[in-house]
DNA sequence: CCGAATGGATGAAACGTTTTAGCCGCTATA
DNA sequence: TATAGCGGCTAAAACGTTTCATCCATTCGG
């Protein structure tokens, strides 16, 4: 019970404490024989590593964290994937933390994280104005790498993917389709993506002197269930007003607003067309097969695990790196029907 | 840069190094005189603790894991979620670890955890064989809650939904409805929640001395690319040996196998019926919407940090606890269409 | 055969907390 | 007036590593 420490293990070999230290961290510096008396000892007592005592001696942890924005979504389970995987094969450890789109759950994460003297941190963070509570933790000389958000600070190394192309893109498609009257759903704003495909979406508009008309929605987040209460209001509107093209800052949104939408006996993409974003998995399964712009997620999460290892390793000679990826709009069932020119 | 500690903020504040801990740790012995002058130097230095120093007194860290198979799956992202809940209310942190369904990785992370000297272990094992790195766990002392893995052994607690109950569920809805072909699909059987489910099938034919037929079809693992993967093996059957009904072992495969039927043009449920398990959130939003078995995920997630928490507490006083919840069959589209006696 | 180099081990310091025993000065009690 | 009790603080030990300076014995070159 009394969990057996390195002393113990010393005095069961007969060598001193720093000799088994050796055994484990530099073996080749330990004659054979020596060796192999402490390794026996190790499995003899049933030794396991004491990792806060060598944090504290090493100043620093070996486990990494990765701040997501949703854990439930899709989207960010991909990114974690491909970022697990680089961080493993690294020998450390990927802790995940949940901040529910809730800064003050953010704040709370990163202060234990803090504590906890992690290697780095690797944070789509929640809003986007100033972050003192993570400009503490690079004060600090903690690395950490923004993840999907581009406008790279100096200050940190970002991986991102153009949202504003990607809002274009789709915006694109749907005014080429004949589209005029269009939505777009998403929110809070206070969120850098839903912001910047709203940007992206606009612009399009604007280049193209169009007069179609860009409604925006705003949802108190990014669910499923956001998303079908947004569907209700726009089917609260009448008929005349109603637009016959959505576009949904995330998936998760347009697949509840396509669930809405069919409940209530509307056809997509007939009467309404539908565009998703981030083309999670669920996308192409859904009722109507949803068109989506896609983002190379785990291609996103291990990018952001190598900067980060990399600025870790290289300490004061790094310099910050701002990687962005581009979307690729993947058209399905959902928006594959064209308009006549004046509905 | 050189991270202050407490020493300096002592120094800083003019008393001794046991009070700062005291300020920090049991504020109402400290005079209020004193206290402020402290707190003053804390923000002043910018002194933020250093969790590793006291992790190594205190003897074990405040933070508990939880070892999912598979982040992507929305089940667990629910399960996480309820956990997450009960854990940061405690003021615990809660990191999520994925063993991919792979034992390997398990016991990897299971090593770390150990070495971390975690407060606790909640974890969905990968076999259901002999876990010596489990056991181990249990040894030294750390509380294990196995989650969704009923067969309480004496030496932990566990939460887990009657899988057998669940399997039985489907099945009779199925043979309610008619059908007399039935396959289960799910992989690997080392997984007791896909061994389980069948059983639960098995009997339920058993009991009612149906002659239906219940063929089994082995995936790789439980992912939406399986479920394809299956349903074209079923396809390459004969039509007139070919299932008209299919219960899989989860709504990922079950979602797999829906795109790849309707893909090849079979309608569902006229021509295949469908019957997922869990009850994720994309069941219902499926290209047809999808029967399945509901699970209280979040309640098991919630549950399972409960008696963590408790064992926790207790010590050596705390009696392990085996909490069952009962699953609840959903039925929609996907199998609701009764077949004539025999086809 | 001497001095230097080398391989292999040791002892002690250091990392930053928490906790315990004890000290000091004051007040309340008998 | 002596004593016990108490509030407020201090000093030092302990937690389990890693690392660095040191030391011993052996071997090698000259």
């Amino acid at each position: 019970m009394a969990t057996a420490n390195i002393k113990e293990v010393a005095r069961h070999a007969g060598v001193s404490l720093g000799t088994v230290s050796n055994v484990l961290n530099r073996p080749d510096t330990v004659a054979p024989a020596t060796r192999q008396r402490v390794l026996d000892a190790i499995t003899s007592l049933g030794y396991v590593r004491n990792d806060s005592a060598r944090q504290l001696r090493a100043g620093h942890s070996r486990t990494v964290a990765i701040v997501v924005l949703d854990v439930a979504n899709p989207f960010f389970t991909d990114v974690v994937r491909g970022a697990e995987q680089v961080i493993e094969e690294a020998g450390a450890m990927l802790v995940v933390c949940n901040s529910g789109e809730d800064s003050a759950r953010e704040r709370r994460h990163l202060e234990l994280l803090e504590e906890q003297r992690v290697r780095g941190v690797l944070i789509t963070p929640v809003g986007h104005g100033p972050q003192p509570t993570l400009d503490k933790l690079i004060d600090r000389g903690i690395p950490v790498v923004l993840v999907d958000r581009g406008a790279g600070r100096a200050s940190r190394c970002s991986v991102a993917v153009d949202d504003v192309l990607g809002g274009r893109l789709a915006m694109d498609h749907l005014l080429d389709q004949g589209h005029h009257r269009i939505a777009y759903l998403g929110g809070p704003l206070s969120i850098a993506q839903v912001a910047d495909r709203h940007a992206g979406a606009a612009a399009a508009l604007e280049e193209r002197g169009s007069t179609a008309e860009l409604r925006v929605a705003v949802t108190s987040n990014l669910t499923v269930a956001a998303g079908r209460r947004a569907a209700e209001e726009l089917l609260a509107l009448p008929a005349r007003q109603r637009p016959t093209a959505v576009f949904c800052a995330n998936d998760l949104i347009a697949l509840g607003v396509l669930q809405e939408l069919t409940a209530r006996g509307l056809r997509v993409p007939a009467d309404v067309a539908i565009v998703g974003y981030d083309d999670i998995e669920f996308a192409d399964a859904a009722a109507v097969p949803l068109s989506s712009v896609r983002q190379p997620r785990d291609q996103l999460g291990r990018t952001a695990a190598q900067l980060l290892l990399e600025e870790a390793e290289a300490g004061d000679t790094h310099r910050h790196r701002h990687v962005v990826f581009q979307p690729e709009l993947v058209v399905r069932r959902s928006s594959d029907q064209p308009r006549r020119a004046r509905p």
